[in-house]
DNA sequence: ATACAAGTTGACGTGCACGTAAAGAAAACG
DNA sequence: CGTTTTCTTTACGTGCACGTCAACTTGTAT
């Protein structure tokens, strides 16, 4: 298993986000980067899971939510209880999201139109404008 | 025009937010009732830009980023100047999201595989619960 | 007239997601 | 060896979006 341990720096420059940041998310059981002595290695997990936590924070969600997801992506050594507690997590964030997409694609469509009604307006404004 | 002025309460209640947030709104200038003597007075355009606010909210824009937006819906007496920039700002906007419905169908349908993947794991686990 | 509900303006408090400055250890370089 | 860079912990600061009092006016009911 490659695992390539990379460092700090190289995973910030890697996902563009500070070292503050990675230590935050470390504090909040985010990622669990490896030790050696003081400094943190990341590893091919955390590098998943920051991508993982990076897309949830796109889309509006909480740290907290985005940290009971990524146990259902990464379920380790998770007890039957758990794994059922998560998977409902998960049924609910998944409808949550396909919710989500529904009002984005109404969003999408309302701001067409009004850029288009908005080009219209400044078309003809430009052409008042020229005609005085 | 029936602009049918509401009192704050029956704002809140249709939309589901406190007076607090609406005082706020207001001091942010994404909303701006009437006011008859001291009480504030919501119209028919109030209400909305605090749907849109709303929207806005749950696709994760900052109020400010709505507060752009929401002049574009609504450009009254813009300045042709003004008119255009706020024209930039919504393409811009509007390119966002596209890109974050595209990101979302990605999170979606990873998610649905992984939702697949744990019930799988659930009924696998459970088989072996019976027969111990 | 008075009690009470509903609304108002400050002003300070809170949770989240980090930013930033201070002080020290540890590896890398000349 | 000393110096510079990189990383560390600790801790206080910040911007956003409100929550939560306190003190006050205003309309409504009894």
């Amino acid at each position: 298993m490659t695992d390539e341990l990379i460092g700090i720096r190289e995973m910030c420059d890697a996902f563009d986000v500070t070292p503050r940041t990675l230590r935050f998310y470390e504090t909040k059981e985010l990622l669990s980067p490896v030790r050696i002595g003081q400094k943190r290695l990341f590893t091919r997990r955390d590098r998943a899971r920051l991508k993982l936590i990076l897309r949830g924070k796109r889309f509006g969600f909480s740290l907290e939510e985005i940290r009971q997801l990524l146990d259902l992506y990464d379920p380790r050594d998770q007890q039957l209880t758990q794994l059922k507690k998560t998977y409902e997590i998960a049924k609910a964030r998944l409808a949550d999201m396909v919710a989500r997409r529904e009002a984005l694609d109404e969003a999408i469509e309302d701001l067409e139109d009004q850029l288009k009604w908005g080009e219209e307006t400044i078309n003809s404004l430009t052409q008042k404008q020229k005609s005085a």
